[in-house]
RNA sequence: CCAGACGGCCGGAUGGCCGCCUUCCGUGCGCGACAGCGUGGCGGGGGGAGGAAAGUCCGGGCUCCACGGAAACACGGUGCCGGGUAACGCCCGGCGGGGGCGACCCCAGGGAAAGUGCCACAGAAAGCAAACCGCCCUGCUUCGCUCUCACGAGCUUCGCGGGGUAAGGGUGAAAGGGUGCGGUAAGAGCGCACCGCGCCCCCGGCGACGGGGGCGGCACGGUAAACCCCACCGGGAGCAAAACCGAAUAGGGACGACGGGCCGGCUUGUCCGGCAGGCGCGUUUCCGCGCUGUCGUCCGGGUUGGUUGCGCGAGGCGUCCGGCAACGGGCGUCCCAGAUGAAUGGCCAUCUCCUCUGCCGCUCCGGCGGCGGAGGAACAGAACCCGGCUUACAGGCCGUCUGGCACU
């Protein structure tokens, strides 16, 4: 089953992500992700995936911030629908790559960026505090 | 055909696959008090960035706040004239000055006889008339020459003194009108002509101003993006405005219950005031400031969030009329983005254009044509809305006009 995708708005869920979410850097993009907080999953959105993103002034003016967006966008609807697991927050974070790069070099960077990071929490969906301290 | 001036317009095109926002219609689902309400279910139709959306520099609408009216003062802005406009510092048409062979372009373009200030460097002198080198006259002295028998006279060189002059030299952004002729010892508006300047009158123009005439020998330098004067305009803040709905937490108020050391007051209530105690802060003592226990209910304010504000408008297009034009008016027609971690797109193919480059052919050796390859596609993203200005911009199209060259 592919889990609904909803987007990610409000400035305090980013900051959370962001704080103790993991990480992994790409060439075109950069991607955070953590669970849910158990409190916003209600029983319908067990397990939906939201995703935010976030492109900086580095990138350049409002044009390339909002072409490198619309580009990340088009490679999360074809990737994530299908290959993230639920329960998660994921922001995909634009780069001056992001503008350059081939469209299916970005596509293959959003993959694996979801293999590398799925594979520190490999069988556990639904708790991620009961890792083993690295 | 070449070079140029001005004005207007466009801002890649077509197709395929997959999406986003909004709106309308149909339909499904849920809740219902059977009025309806909700919906991030589905299907279909419509619409969806710019000429600058930008800078946020002016002018307005709109919203809130302040304000009895008017005037004055202060502050800020504007500044030739006449129109246009809701308004403007914008636009149009003129005037004046400057530039260009020309089409055209540029101008912070009110007042310097209201007052104050400033004019560096250079220069003798920078604003009130003066005089450094000169030029001229003259007195004395001096070197010589000529004439004379002589006394002397004339010319001349060096220097000192008295006077005249502002033509010439030189400095400067600027030196008290310019050019020419006359005039003079040399000169000078000293005189005259023309030009400039000032005043007066007449004519034309709504006006800025222009034309003509007369008078005046010329007085009145520049700077107002120095203060200033004059005329006109101007309340402040801004959609994060403003209105509404409204959690959780902290804090505020009212009421009730329980609990409160001492003193004082009386309207004797477990009412009011003070002190002590406790806690916190300022560095500790002194001292000062703030707060006074717990629980419950309610009220007001109010942050995150949500809704409205929010798009029928100084609106677009077409046409006719008035006007040189900016623009105004009539008629017809259309509804044309409304996002809010922010929609209006992503990918692919073909075409178009530009740059580099490989091969072949032609060549007047500058290049041109054909077939390929690689790279690139300007400036730039609505955020309440309009009217302007300014700045950025690959490439292209159209029109009018000017100056050349060639041909008929």
């Amino acid at each position: 089953m592919s889990p609904a995708v909803l987007r990610l708005k409000r400035r305090p869920d980013f900051l959370r992500v962001a704080a103790s979410g993991r990480r992994w850097v790409t060439p075109g993009l950069i991607l955070q992700a953590r669970r849910q907080p158990t409190g916003v999953a209600n029983d319908a959105a067990a397990s939906a995936v939201r995703i935010g993103f976030t492109v900086s002034r580095k990138v350049g003016n409002a044009v390339a911030r909002n072409r490198a967006r619309r580009r990340l966008r088009a490679a999360v609807e074809r990737v994530v629908g299908v290959h993230a697991r639920g329960g998660q927050d994921y922001v995909v974070i634009g780069r001056a790559g992001t503008l350059r790069r081939p469209f299916c070099a970005l596509v293959a960077d959003l993959e694996a960026a979801l293999r590398r990071l799925d594979s520190y929490c490999p069988d556990r969906p639904d708790d991620d505090t009961a890792r083993p301290p690295a």
